[in-house]
DNA sequence: CTGAAAGCGCTTACAG
DNA sequence: CTGAAAGCGCTTACAG
């Protein structure tokens, strides 16, 4: 490549990483001969010399069984978001799924493989998320979403304000009896968010919060079918459900309807995460939906300081209201379902 | 390192790489210290000097508006497989996410970051796909899933088999006038197989077959709802479904009951491909799943033989049929639908 | 603005 | 079985 241009090695060097020291002229006769040769910059030597690592790798907290089949659409939105976030400034991203805790692995900062570790998956898989907060204790760089601690670098959506979007937004829509369908004791950080965004908005408005907890260990369909089993079982009204995820939503939703109830109508329905079944669903989903691109930069960017010793000033990701079928104006006539 | 351990570099790295040559004694000693000392080999240095590059790059091929949500849980569900296999066979995977005409990239062999490319994704990006077809053509080794061409060197579920699995299902359940909903003439080399089993299936069983053609430029689910009320308007009797992909089965699915019919009973439907809101839908949906696992691993697989100048021996899927309730016996009152 | 030379941290013949 | 030494393809002070 340096005969065939009629330089030094150290001038295609200089000119292929776009150093402005080298002449325009020679910089584009070599850029030229590269293109034509289709020759491209050993990154493995680069790396070597430079000691510069260009490359993020990226963990799917998967449950210990491996199955990926629990990850849902956000996670993998998420994914393609932090991919392509890290594309635009130039970085790779090495991508792995993680899930038994014996193949568990974080030596890829140590094995000089990437820069640090973007973590994020499944909130349920408790040993592998303190095998990673193990590694940021000890000086792994790691930024994640998802974690059941507090103590991670995170980045998460703004729980607190899409809650109270999504209570202003079924209250607008003539729904005055909004229950809450989640987890609150659960490892997810956002869930507990989401409903403490959730009473503050039911307060705000002089309503009454209520939460129908769900049942653990159970996938987020069949916890919200039988969440909705429990809140027409209770036999007190409602006639809105605000689910802490479009999965607890959707189940819930299924339930209404087997039973005779139409949503919306007699009940309104709003989830949280934007999922791509709720917009395909028979009735359509609303619900609340985080920024994919936001969330993926915001991320690389936590990363990125991080690496550079600094602290980035934004963590949590805008929401947006997604308006769908599922909670269109209430039934005037019978504004409480039993 | 080395001085840690007592023993000259050329130990160190021999018995880090597993070499047996080095005395068991000396090699797990210098294992202890590595892990103590929490010490990993410079994977660029090891790679600079070897020439080995244990990496897969895997491209997931998008619009060209990069909006990832066309993607469907198939495409990601077969990501997490690739991954998972090259891991297992203690390869490492760079993933990124193309559309764009102008950000297309395939130079990952080129600047020695990878093998090789596994290129999966939407197959109606034909700019990308031509342009991996190209990279292809010109050496780099590329081993695809979905592609519109049966040039490069492919993947593929076994459409044929799964189309019979379907079609004899059904008849076994009782639905005697089966119709396929899919593109018959689109880049999708599946879909042809798909439609062309389900004719052999049918001829088999003495049934005349009957392809209620999708129209371009819709989403799947969309295409899924006019074919359903293209059959309906069309006045000829039918009892089931048999979708090319399990998105335009449950489009089809959705008309189906707004217009009162039950499903199943009135009507049986089969999709393909196995996506979780097939299993969550109201009415569950039939389908026939690709075994995930293996397709990870014949990706994999062929990658390492293309890269070893040899050509392995699998290139087709295994799928199994998954019954849930859609394809629940037929209604023996009124065995065909209008 | 360009070149000659040192050196990144490994691996691997070669010698013992 | 182990070590001394060469060298992978880059980057980068240093000199001109």
């Amino acid at each position: 490549m340096a005969e065939a241009a009629g330089v030094s090695q150290s001038t295609v060097s200089r000119a292929l990483s776009g150093d402005p020291i080298v002449a325009e002229a020679t910089r584009n006769r070599i850029l030229d001969i590269a293109r034509s040769l289709n020759y491209h910059i050993d990154a493995a030597a680069s790396r070597t010399r430079s000691g510069r690592i260009e490359t993020i790798a990226v963990v799917m907290v998967c449950p210990e069984h491996e199955d990926v089949r629990v990850l849902n659409p956000f996670h993998y939105g998420l994914l393609a978001a932090i991919c392509s976030a890290a594309s635009q400034r130039g970085l790779e991203t090495i991508v792995s799924f993680q899930g038994a805790r014996d193949r568990l692995k974080d030596s890829y900062e140590q094995g000089r493989r990437a820069m640090g570790i973007i973590v994020i998956g499944t909130s349920e898989n408790h040993t592998a998320w303190n095998f990673f907060r193990n590694s940021a204790q000890n000086g792994t760089h790691i930024v994640c979403w998802g974690a059941p601690y507090d103590d991670l670098d995170w980045v998460r959506a703004d729980n607190h304000a899409g809650a109270a979007l999504a209570v202003e937004h079924l209250l607008a829509q003539g729904y005055k009896s909004i229950a809450y369908v989640g987890d609150n004791n659960c490892p997810q950080r956002q869930f507990a968010e989401r409903y403490a965004g959730y009473v503050t908005a039911m307060e705000q408005a002089g309503k009454t919060p209520r939460l129908i907890e769900v049942a653990p260990g159970l996938s987020r369909h069949e916890q919200g079918r039988r969440a909705a089993q429990a809140l027409l079982a209770s036999g007190q009204a409602f006639n809105a459900i605000f689910a802490a995820c479009d999965d607890l939503a959707l189940g819930a939703m299924a339930v209404l309807e087997e039973r005779g109830l139409s949503v919306p109508g007699d009940v309104g329905v709003v989830g949280f995460d934007g999922v791509r079944s709720g917009a395909i669903a028979v009735t359509p989903l609303s619900t609340i939906e985080p920024d994919f691109a936001a969330a993926g930069e915001v991320l690389v960017e936590r990363m990125l300081a991080s690496v550079a010793g600094e602290v980035a000033p934004r963590r949590r990701v805008p929401v947006s209201l997604v308006v769908r079928e599922s909670s269109a104006a209430a039934a005037p006539q019978k504004a409480t379902a039993a």
